[in-house]
DNA sequence: CGGCGGAACTACGTCGATGTGGTTGCATGC
DNA sequence: GCATGCAACCACATCGACGTAGTTCCGCCG
């Protein structure tokens, strides 16, 4: 737990080695405005998976994945793409996100999406489908939201490691 | 010309065969809202080439081309593309599309587009670039674009080549 | 030449995705 | 334990992209 020892130096730490990320922290590194943030949760798009908002003066708490889930959905609106499309994806997606993202690519087509690795695949998919194929490199993402972590608040360790013990 | 013999039928043929479609036609063919079709035309998007309006009660007329890019464009909408963002991209592409487009791969990245052959190229632009790349294929999309014109209005000849001396 | 139909035009409403501004309410500093 | 700050909450305002309804006008037909 955290010692009474310390004082406020401890209680930083608390907030951010945790994984736990607030609100205002986590649309500065992602990019987005605080409101972008704030209506993405209340319309179910985000929710921050560690600790919820629960009426007014709570404080929501976004983990390392939200992050990264955050910083796709940011790329693919810098894309063009509809914030409406981006949800009927991620309904989709949101279970598959938490395997090693580091060097798959995601590949939408529609309403469908899918983690692709060779680029052959990709090839095979522009063949068959007769519509638009969307492609990202998920690694690219990973590192902009590392190193936007460590320019923001060098303080925190980016990787999903840095929950540790006492 | 047209002679007087036949009437109704002539007048009919003239209207298509010259390669105009209304607009009525045309929203119906591309597939989108002639509501639609309308706001594209004032606000500048796609423009008939043929004939364009000059008050209220005059007609508009497209070209097989302007089908051809209207349908692109609702195929980029389908993909959840914003309208935006089509404007950017049509803006820097027009020139271009004239081209025999038959096998070719529109990749958009961002704002800029290019037009691709090789499914190896796309793939060293996925490598390189860092966002969001949309590929679609053309070739399906005229198909789609034939198969709609003689579904709908089979007396008409979809290629370009329909404008008939007589 | 006067009616008629169809398509362009206009005005207004709507809906999603926010921006702005103000209010509420924890949680901590003092 | 009270003031204070920050963040969630709420009520509007806005803007693009249309939908709906009604009006205007051109071309044809009798």
């Amino acid at each position: 737990m955290h010692w009474t020892g310390d004082g406020s130096r401890v209680v930083v730490m608390t907030q951010q080695v945790q994984g736990g990320f607030s609100g205002k922290k986590t649309a500065e590194i992602v990019g987005i405005s605080y409101r972008q943030l704030d209506y993405w949760a209340r319309t179910d798009l985000v929710r921050p998976s560690l600790v919820d908002a629960a009426g007014s003066g709570s404080r929501r708490s976004y983990s390392y994945q939200d992050l990264l889930e955050l910083k796709v959905i940011k790329t693919l609106l810098d894309a063009g793409i509809r914030l409406e499309t981006v949800r009927d994806i991620f309904g989709y997606l949101r279970n598959e996100l938490d395997e090693d993202v580091a060097s798959a690519n995601l590949v939408i087509s529609g309403t469908t999406s899918v983690l692709v690795r060779s680029g052959e695949e990709i090839i095979d998919l522009i063949q068959g489908g007769q519509g638009v194929l969307n492609v990202l490199p998920l690694a690219g993402v990973k590192q902009g939201l590392d190193a936007a972590i460590v320019e923001l608040f060098p303080t925190v360790e980016p990787g999903a490691d840095a929950a540790v013990g006492g």
